[in-house]
DNA sequence: TAGGCGACGTAC
DNA sequence: GACGTACGTCGCCTAC
């Protein structure tokens, strides 16, 4: 196809790179580290952008040692002086701002920069497309033709090399360039062409025979005998020189030009990555561009003009005439002031009520000054408007609100929308879910901002209850009628998108409501358990400490990644692998190869983890009175959908070391009570299987059998029968791997494996399920064109626009529809489990839900009923072409379950 | 001293 | 660095 008005900028990234570093040796950040590659990097990429304007662009990057060309010669850029480190430490900032600035970074190991650049001019110029590369290296001329250009700057001179300037400069055509070079020679890349023959008489020699075979055939008709001789000579020489010269036009490469459209910089992280790096001109840039890309113009106009009508509520009669006038609407939106962020300790100080019609009103009943309403006149009043479900009900993150008023003896029934979860569920990357953002954002609006009544900083804020009715009345009204107004907006997103409003309704809402029960019930947890566990733990660590000290003969923080690089890397003279990162993956590999110390740290680090995370981090959010947990459960965080739990988090309780898996047993059912617990078992393959139907995958699920154990066979070519346990582990880490767009890098380093033979399982793998390859490049495929994904329910799922398809982008990509349709199907369950629950009229509750499982606590003689229809509701949720399997169990303890 | 941030480690 | 989604703790550093 051809693409007339296209044009692609190509840069040689290292080499601009290594000229900066050169040039600017002074510079470094506020921290000390050398920043001058980094920053000539930035200029010069800004300002070909700014010259060029290119519709496409990459910057190309230089990956390991050049593979094809050292093993056809070995000294080709042998004696070249070693990469300074203080150059090669500036390469991954290099690619971090390409790529915040919205570029496409291409780098393949063991291929040079110059043979990836020439194989996509060679493309793009077979395209039509005008194409530019800004690379020193005179390699490159050789790219040059009607459609290709090469850009080069010497000093502030830039100058464009098309065919003729090529001839005028080196007397030879850009096609004679790599017999030119082959000639000559190229210090640079000590290449070592024909000794005696520079560019004058490489340039004669090709004028007159054209190209170098022609040049070495007549050699013998040359009249100057040294040249003659040496053309004779050195003949081979010259063709490997030319072979070493001539750029691979033909490098496999997955990159189309679409993909090297620049997409909106992201001036956010850029900013902070300036500010570190100590760029006062570029840092200021990229804020002022993160503000004209946060705020398309509000103007300077008064934040609350003549269209809103906002009324304090003082007496009892104004109040009854508010009730009257809210009860004929269909629905208004709700907000409370309060004293305290936590609903669970706040007191009540005002109530907001507002509608989209621009109309909010305030009712205060505990503010210090001025003139309140009773709250029993309030419940007696408004009370029943509250709890009539007739008439809707919309706040902005509801749970918090609705608690509120339930403390207050106003429960409200009703609920329609939350302006949060609803934001949140249409673009899963909103940027914020504040209301103010919000309401900046879709309705163009700036509100009063909360810090202009309490005061900015925490230390010397007032609570709400200090504010003037008055003023509180313009901030709340104002409130509950954004709310309102902003619900009407995200609304009307929902008229084209059946699917995600039916969704919505159906689950997500009446999800909301359920998730605020299951965070009010809690779970029980014995803190004297838990305190008995931490003192046994506290005695281990003791003496890991001991042995710690006297092997690395002094004391140090082991939980201090700084100090035990130090000991490690300084110290004790191990050999720094990757960034002096301590992690546990590197202290396993220093263990193995006898680190006794690296053993000690990683068994240290596990009990101070276990100790401090959960053991003596539980019994303090225990709640008085109830002796019960209550996590909360947050809807509208993960991208894909997932629920996730804080303060504290029950999602990620240990359950794979024996050690870990005791803190469950910390987690018991009341008296008279157990807890049945279901999962899903391999849900998220199962919806691969759904997703890519592909026949053998879906056979096995199909048939029952497991699924790991199956895939071993397939990829090892064996019977099932003879599938050992080794076998089967490899397939379980590629299967789960696979969900998570791992590459064979990844997995050779989870499996402990050669690179070649990780690759050799993967490819076996996509060979036996051909299908799921195909399903994650259509995934890709929509993930670049639409920014989105969508879940098995219809649900979007925004995810960042994939670069590459390997890059973190497109693992998020690849990942995100699985996670996201996994996640639908548990909400959904949690939603028809609940109906279950209250159609039987039930005491059994649910207390916990973890991704693809839920806890319930139920009373010992409701166990059967719950267990009966547990699993079908849970199987029965979603329908998916493969079987759904659900394991039920029931203990007294979280750790019974297991 | 409070708070932000990176490194690390736990879950699914 | 190389596997997606979360959250909490610690050490370390900076702003106050």
């Amino acid at each position: 196809m051809s693409q007339p008005n296209k044009s692609l900028l190509l840069i040689d990234g290292t080499a601009v790179a290594y000229q900066a570093f050169f040039a600017i040796k002074n510079l470094t950040s506020p921290e000390g580290r050398p920043t001058g590659a980094i920053y000539g990097f930035y200029q010069t990429l800004q300002s070909l952008r700014e010259e060029f304007q290119p519709d496409c662009l990459a910057v190309v990057l230089d990956r390991g040692e050049p593979v094809e060309r050292t093993e056809a010669y070995k000294e080709y850029k042998a004696d070249r002086p070693p990469t300074p480190t203080e150059l090669l430490e500036q390469f991954p900032t290099i690619e971090e701002i390409t790529t915040l600035m919205g570029v496409s970074v291409l780098s393949i190991e063991g291929v040079e920069a110059d043979d990836i650049m020439g194989t996509l001019a060679e493309r793009a110029g077979a395209d039509g497309v005008q194409t530019l590369i800004f690379s020193p290296d005179k390699d490159m001329l050789q790219m040059v033709n009607g459609n290709t250009r090469v850009i080069r700057r010497h000093g502030q001179n830039t100058k464009i090399y098309d065919p003729d300037a090529v001839v005028e400069k080196y007397g030879c055509g850009p096609e004679q360039f790599p017999d030119f070079l082959g000639l000559m020679g190229d210090k640079v890349d000590s290449i070592p062409g024909v000794p005696g023959v520079g560019e004058k008489t490489a340039a004669s020699l090709l004028q007159k025979y054209g190209d170098l075979e022609s040049i070495l055939s007549h050699a013998s008709e040359i009249s100057k005998p040294k040249l003659r001789q040496n053309l004779t000579e050195f003949a081979d020489q010259a063709r490997l020189s030319k072979e070493l010269a001539t750029i691979n036009r033909a490098v496999d490469l997955d990159v189309e030009l679409k993909d090297l459209a620049p997409v909106e910089p992201d001036w956010s992280k850029a900013f902070t990555i300036f500010k570190k790096l100590g760029f006062r001109t570029a840092s200021e840039q990229a804020q002022k561009n993160l503000n004209g890309q946060a705020s398309f113009d509000w103007g300077e106009e008064e934040p609350q003009s003549e269209e809103f009508d906002y009324q304090l509520v003082t007496d009892e009669k104004a109040l009854k005439a508010l009730v009257k006038e809210l009860s004929s609407l269909p629905r208004f939106g709700i907000d409370t002031e309060t004293t305290d962020v936590d609903p669970f300790v706040a007191k009540l100080v005002g109530i907001c009520l507002g509608t989209s019609e621009g109309k909010g009103w305030y009712i205060p009943v505990s503010h210090r000054t001025g003139t309140n309403l009773d709250l029993s006149a309030v419940q007696k009043t408004l009370g029943p408007l509250l709890e009539n479900e007739k008439v809707g009900k919309l706040a902005h993150h509801l749970k918090y609100d609705d608690r509120i008023l339930r403390r207050h003896g106003l429960p409200v029934r009703g609920w329609e929308g939350d302006t949060m979860v609803l934001a949140h569920l249409l673009h899963s990357q909103e940027e914020s879910l504040k209301l103010d953002d919000l309401v900046k954002k879709y309705l163009g609006r700036k509100m009063i901002p909360i810090k202009d009544l309490i005061g900015e900083k925490k230390s010397d804020q007032i609570t709400f209850d200090h504010v003037d009715p008055e003023t509180a009345m313009k901030y709340g009204a104002e409130d509950a009628e954004a709310t309102a107004t902003l619900y009407d907006k995200l609304e009307s997103e929902l008229k084209d998108l059946e699917e995600v409003g039916k969704w919505y309704r159906e689950i997500e809402m009446p999800l909301t409501l359920l998730i605020e029960e299951m965070e009010d019930k809690g779970v029980q947890v014995d803190p004297n358990i838990l305190k008995k566990q931490s003192k046994e733990v506290q005695g281990l660590i003791d003496a890991a400490r001991k042995e710690l000290f006297e092997l690395a003969g002094r004391e140090f923080n082991p939980n201090s990644p700084k100090q035990l690089a130090t000991l490690l890397f300084d110290e004790r003279g191990v050999p720094e692998t990757r960034n002096r990162t301590t992690k546990q993956e590197v202290l396993e590999d220093l263990a193995r190869s006898g680190e006794p110390l690296a053993e000690k740290v990683i068994e240290y680090r596990q009990l101070t983890k276990l100790k401090s995370t959960y053991l003596d981090a539980l019994p303090d959010l225990i709640k008085e009175g109830d002796e019960r947990v209550h996590t909360s459960y947050n809807t509208t965080v993960a991208n894909t959908g997932r629920i996730s739990s804080s303060n504290p988090n029950l999602q990620n309780i240990p359950v794979r070391s024996d050690l870990g898996r005791r803190v469950r047993e910390a987690f018991v059912a009341a008296e008279g009570r157990r807890f049945i617990a279901a999962d899903y078992s391999q849900i998220e393959l199962r919806v691969l299987a759904h997703y890519s139907k592909d026949p053998g995958f879906q056979k096995a699920f199909q048939e029952g059998l497991d699924i790991h154990a199956f895939t071993a066979s397939e990829i090892f070519d064996v019977p099932a029968d003879q599938v050992d346990k080794d076998m089967r582990r490899k397939a379980k880490e590629i299967n789960f791997g696979l969900n998570y767009g791992m590459s064979s890098f990844g997995l050779a380093s989870r499996l402990n494996i050669s690179r070649g033979e990780a690759r050799d399982y993967m490819d076996r793998y996509f060979e036996r399920y051909p299908k799921i390859k195909s399903y994650f490049d259509d995934t890709l495929e929509a993930a670049e064109r639409d920014g989105y994904v969508t879940t098995i329910v219809g649900r979007r799922v925004e995810v960042p626009r994939p670069r590459s398809r390997t890059g973190r982008e497109a693992r998020a990509a690849i990942n995100a529809p699985i996670q996201g349709s996994a996640s639908d199907i548990l909400k959904k369950a949690m939603v028809d489990v609940r109906r279950q629950i209250s159609e039987r009229d039930l005491e059994a509750a649910m207390v916990l839900t973890v991704h693809d499982e839920i806890i319930l606590e139920a009373p010992e003689d409701e166990l059967e009923e719950v267990r009966d229809f547990l699993e079908p509701t849970m199987t029965g949720a979603i329908e998916l072409d493969v079987p759904i399997e659900v394991d039920v169990r029931v203990g007294r303890s979280w750790a019974e379950l297991g």
